[in-house]
RNA sequence: GCCAACAUAGCUCAGCUGGUAGAGCAGCGCUUUCGUAAAGCGCAGGUCGUCGGUUCGAGUCCGACUGUUGGCUCCA
């Protein structure tokens, strides 16, 4: 059974599937489900649909609304629902989606006026039922969802129980635009990208390496209390590191392609060797090498046709699409002991990955990002309690920054795909590890099945964006496999060598997915401590500038982030450019103030709070920035700024 | 990568069916010295994303590329 916003949305599905017949006689059907805030149909039309389309398809839909065709249900059986699509000129998807219908269950049919559809239900009982709708857009989806399908057009659309809710549904979606961390970069000067340093590659602009850095100060604090020792470690690797860790080749399609050493390049060149040679023979290994890596895993790890004479390697380095191999490296620098352990280093690493171009987003999905990367060598005996450490952890961090809104995903592997590596028995104790893990922190969590690294399972924190996208935060995985790769050991008590569990974790995941998402989620009115100007001063005149310029020294040695607005205009349109600006405090400075060395404050959630005297108001700011407060919830009339 | 739309000044946008660009805000200058969300006047700012094609002539039409947006696929 569906809800009845549900029904709504999916009779209003099959409404557009009808328009669509009516106006295109020979497009065929795929599926047209409701979603969370709206609904789609999958068709497969040799006409490009245009606006126009979606405008002209809509009166269509208006007609077959205000005809008020029942729906009616009809269970058939196979044989006749076959019939029914052939007879439609349907079959190219319906028989399809006919097949998926298992034997026993049953098979039924949704008619509503001339258009009929395989359909489970349920749905309205008139189409005048439905009171509210609007198509949004068209785009094109895979058949399936598999990009070797045909790809199909997709209308979206969405309708409601009433006029109204529609039409606060898309003021809503109007809201969210303003706080699009897109849009909030670049008018409050935080980032900047460049078409010709790069898609995907953020540049930090001053305002936004202020929040950066203190985010990093904040986490850097967190881990000293949590005993890691901090890293630092170059941008590329030797490739012969990632065919150890198995990134390379397996992940190569995501990475940038490797740095051949010049050397390399000009023999190739001159030998006249083909792309595809070099291609084969840079993802190739020596015997040694795959003799070496497939004893520690007792596996054909690393398969033969990828064996060449060492004459025929070709070495290189990759941009680190992660940092693990690098800490791993530092682990494994010295002997361990099992009274060293956990070891946990920590870096903010800079690690690149080659996305698909239409998957780049703002800060969301970038090419080169910094992850607030650890990674802890720990014994089997350790997992357990490491693990809760670094949950803790990520929700200390969302904590302090007030974002509940968020979502846990406990990623397991997929029994069936091969691309989980490693011993079932271990994969089964981490998978339980984790569960028990997830289930202390009080928040309700999904287990995902195929979600897990390949190398582990792991903890996903995951939180959605102002127009309802899901991105992956904070992670915590665990990891049984690259410690066997690269052959790590720690000396136990028992005095014999054995190999230490690792773990991956990053709280907030990458600082720039991070910062784009908090940008959203304060809507670009920072708390105290990470506004990257937390106050700013305006004389009434410039009569009044001798005491702004000794109150803005004043401040600054107090260590805060101040500046002092000179600009001839009136005190109206200073504070206009501050609110804008999202600064939290104004310090307004006229003669009466100037006498009592103090300053009128306007705050950015209260507005005018009266005079105070300047070493009292220091004090409340460093005290607000020392607490990592929260701003307070604006009062409603100010939080609606005029339009400019 | 795939489907589609889009790309004009720092920002937001105008520029009809082809006849070599315009506004508001921001910036700069001058005047104003002002009490809680926009003072006035003036100036400057664009090889119309890039490259190629059609044309006597391209911001406008066509193609390729780059980038952006919304989806799809992917995300160690």
């Amino acid at each position: 059974m569906m809800s009845p916003l549900e029904e709504i949305r999916h009779s209003c599905s099959h409404v557009l599937a009808t328009a669509v017949l009516r106006v295109f006689p020979d497009a065929k059907l795929d599926i047209g489900p409701p979603t969370d805030s709206g609904f789609y149909y999958d068709i497969d039309l040799d006409h490009q649909l245009t606006a126009d389309d979606l405008a002209k398809l809509e009166g269509v839909m208006k007609e077959v609304i205000d005809e008020n065709q029942p729906f009616s249900r009809r269970e058939v059986p196979r044989e006749e629902a076959e019939a029914i699509i052939r007879e439609r000129k349907q079959e190219r998807y319906k028989l399809g989606r006919l097949a998926d219908i298992p034997a026993g269950e049953a098979i039924s049919f949704y008619q509503n006026g001339e258009f009929i559809d395989l359909c489970a239900g349920t749905h309205v009982r008139y189409t005048k039922q439905i009171k509210a709708f609007k198509l949004l857009s068209i785009a094109g989806a895979y058949h399936r969802g598999d990009e070797r399908n045909q790809q199909l057009q997709r209308i979206y659309g969405t309708a409601f129980a009433s006029k109204d809710e529609l039409a606060h549904y898309l003021t809503q979606l109007e809201q969210a635009r303003l706080r699009d961390h897109r849009k909030l970069g670049r008018d409050l000067k935080l980032f900047h990208i460049d078409e010709d340093v790069g898609a995907g590659l953020i540049l930090w602009t001053p305002n936004g390496s202020i929040l950066r850095q203190e985010l990093q100060n904040f986490i850097s604090t967190e881990l000293r209390r949590q005993g890691y020792a901090q890293v630092f470690t170059p941008h590329i690797g030797r490739l012969a590191l990632y065919k150890t860790s198995g990134h390379f080749p397996y992940y190569k399609e995501s990475q940038f392609p490797p740095i051949v050493e010049r050397e390399f390049l000009d023999q190739l060149t001159a030998s006249g060797c083909s792309c595809a040679e070099m291609a084969n023979r840079i993802e190739a290994v020596s015997q040694q090498f795959a003799d070496r890596v497939n004893a520690r895993t007792g596996q054909n790890t690393i398969t033969p046709d990828r064996i060449l004479p060492d004459d025929q390697l070709i070495d290189g380095f990759l941009l680190k699409p992660m940092n693990c191999p690098h800490h791993i490296k530092i682990f494994d620098s010295q002997p361990r002991s099992y009274r060293d352990l956990p070891v946990r280093l920590a870096e903010f690493g800079t690690v690149y990955r080659w996305e698909q171009s239409g998957e780049l987003n703002g800060m969301t999905r970038v090419r080169g990002f910094t992850q607030d990367d650890a990674h802890l060598f720990c014994t089997p005996e350790q997992v357990q309690t490491e693990i809760l450490g670094c949950l803790s952890l990520v929700k200390t961090v969302l904590t302090t920054l007030g974002m509940s809104d968020y979502r846990v995903r406990v990623g397991l592997r997929d029994p069936d795909s091969s691309k989980f590596t490693g011993d079932p028995a271990k994969w089964d104790q981490a998978e339980s590890a984790c569960r028990e893990a997830a289930k202390t922190l009080g928040v309700p969590f999904t287990e995902e099945p195929g979600e897990a690294a390949f190398y582990g399972p792991k903890i996903d924190f995951v939180i959605k964006d102002v127009i309802g996208r899901e991105w992956q935060l904070g992670t915590v995985q665990v990891d049984y496999v690259l410690p066997v790769r690269f052959g790590l050991s720690y000396i136990g008590a028992d005095n014999t060598a054995h190999t230490p569990v690792m773990i991956h974790r990053a709280p907030f995941g990458s600082m720039e997915r991070f910062c784009g998402v908090l940008i959203e989620h304060f809507a670009g009115d920072f708390p105290l401590w990470l506004a990257p100007e937390q106050i700013r001063i305006l004389p009434i005149s410039d009569k009044l500038l001798g005491f702004a310029q000794a109150t803005l020294a004043q401040l600054l040695a107090a260590d805060l982030r101040v500046s002092l607005d000179t600009h001839s205009d009136k005190l109206g349109a200073k504070i206009r450019r501050a609110e804008l600006e999202k600064i939290p405090y104004v310090l307004v400075l006229g003669q009466k103030e100037a006498e009592l060395l103090s300053a009128s404050v306007r705050s950015r959630a209260k507005g005018d709070e009266g005079v105070h005297k300047i070493e009292d108001l220091i004090a409340r700011f460093k005290q607000e920035v020392a607490t990592r407060a929260l701003p307070e919830k604006k009062a409603l009339a100010a939080a609606a700024a005029p339009k400019s």
